[in-house]
DNA sequence: ATGTGC
């Protein structure tokens, strides 16, 4: 696969058209030696040049310099489709639906936060709930889930979780328009009942942070953020109800594609036309489940701000950005000099419009958006924005995270979670975790380095970096 | 990612 790649431009790789019979499009990767090294020893590649078989792809394959292999489609990837010809796919999204990214900013410093932090770490594990299979915060009826499933962020502001001001600072304000609760089936709704407010295992975590570095300091001031003072970032998703979304349709979708008679490389790629009703209810399904995400990151924040209440009264933990990055979107895009609606899908991607973008909070258009990119646990975190050339060239795209280089499995197997644990702690990072196993599964030797990550693309211009964070504490599943 | 899987 490598063979085909060929360097085209500051951190930009072509995979050629030849890596595979069947291909519309060329891929694009973004990355520098570091990344590309790497990619090497994966299948990740195959899949790229697998999504570029899919009918309607436009522009290329995308690969954002955090890939790694993922369900049919590569984590880390776009992937945009013509709205007549083109087609949506479960697997381009992920099975956490939405999972995503808020960062809340506060002016308290990190000499100020030190007594308190080990009070604190436990509160917020106190406070929410972590690990597979939690539960506990919000145990919901149907009628009052479907609310949340349609109102997303919005549902838990109405409940008390945070405050309207919140809203203008998620993406899409917290809400996903024309969502489909009734929809789901009811082992869905089953699994999302209890689980509002709940963190999960895996990636996830609430990090408490400190902006150590500010790059850009015309827009870190735009966006209140000072060197010396602490954020709190939450990493988490849709849980067992978009996953339980995300299954049913790749079940519908694999019988339904024989009728559409579109062909894929790898049956994990099953999708149907946009137009058509199985294109319809994923969406609208997707679409609730990225609801319910929006709305556990709110109800989430807003408890991590009790607990800081406690021990800081009137200290604000103030909302930047919430954003995704694991969803499929329908945007207007101008495209090689057309402008015409995509379906683009972003799984392990993020969103990145540029300054000037309509869709931007009065607040970021001038700064463009907040883009929010965690590192790996014990490295630091970025804050970037979105620019005009990645507008241009990859539908408003950029990475999400440091990406795995290692399996779950071959991480284990480098250290133990008790050795984890330890080396965070002498780093002076306060941990809390609901098992061991999580720990050494998330060991930042089993990740790329986020730094390489977020430098390829600032030097590809696809984004640009603002601040960076270090961690303080750490709360995992 | 996941009421984790051979």
């Amino acid at each position: 696969m490598k063979d085909f790649l060929s360097r085209i431009g500051p951190c930009r790789w072509e995979l050629s058209m030849e890596a595979q019979k069947g291909m519309h499009v060329p891929g694009l990767v973004y990355g520098d030696e570091y990344i590309i090294d790497r990619l090497e020893k994966e299948e990740a590649l195959k899949q790229v040049a697998n999504v570029a078989c899919l009918p309607g792809i436009t522009g290329y394959s995308y690969a954002m310099p955090d890939i790694h292999w993922g369900y049919g489609f590569p984590i880390g990837g776009v992937a945009a489709f013509d709205m007549e010809e083109g087609i949506i796919s479960p697997g381009g999204v992920g099975y956490d639906i939405s999972c995503g990214v808020r960062i809340m900013v506060s002016h308290l410093t990190e000499k100020e936060f030190q007594p308190f932090a080990d009070k604190i770490t436990a509160g917020i594990f106190a406070a929410v709930p972590c690990g597979v299979g939690s539960k506990g915060v919000m145990h919901l009826d149907e009628k009052e889930l479907k609310r949340f499933l349609s109102d997303g962020a919005e549902r838990a502001v109405d409940r008390g979780y945070g405050s309207r001001e919140d809203l203008l600072s998620i993406e899409d304000r917290g809400r996903l328009e024309n969502a489909g609760p009734e929809r789901l089936s009811g082992r869905a709704i089953e699994r999302g009942r209890d689980q509002m407010g709940t963190l999960g295992s895996g990636n996830h975590f609430v990090e408490v942070q400190v902006l150590d570095e500010i790059y850009d300091r015309e827009v870190a001031d735009l966006f209140d953020l000072h060197s010396g003072s602490v954020a709190v970032m939450i990493h988490c998703g849709s849980r067992g109800l978009g996953h339980q979304v995300c299954e049913d349709h790749i079940r519908i979708m694999s019988q339904a594609m024989a009728k559409y008679r579109i062909q894929v490389p790898d049956r994990q790629l099953c999708s149907v036309p946009l137009a058509s009703p199985e294109a319809d209810d994923y969406l609208a399904s997707m679409k609730a489940a990225a609801n319910f995400a929006l709305a556990n990151r709110q109800v989430i924040g807003a408890r991590v701000r009790d607990v800081f209440q406690r021990y800081f009264p009137g200290v604000n933990l103030t909302l930047l950005y919430d954003v995704s990055h694991n969803m499929a979107h329908l945007e207007t895009h101008c495209f090689r000099g057309k402008r015409k609606r995509f379906c683009v899908h972003r799984k392990g991607a993020t969103r990145a419009l540029p300054p000037g973008h309509e869709d931007l909070p009065v607040k970021y258009r001038k700064s463009g958006q907040p883009v929010i990119i965690p590192g790996s646990m014990g490295t630091c975190s970025y804050i970037l924005t979105g620019t005009a050339l990645g507008a241009e060239e990859c539908f408003a795209s950029t990475c999400h995270g440091a990406g795995r280089i290692m399996s779950r499995h071959a991480a284990k197997k480098t250290a133990r979670g008790e050795d984890v644990r330890k080396e965070l702690e002498s780093m002076g990072i306060h941990v809390m975790a609901e098992s061991y196993r999580t720990l050494s599964e998330e060991s930042p030797r089993a990740y790329k380095d986020v730094e390489r990550v977020v430098s390829v693309v600032a030097e590809a211009g696809i984004s640009r970096i603002v601040a960076r964070l270090k961690p303080l504490a750490v709360i995992k599943g």
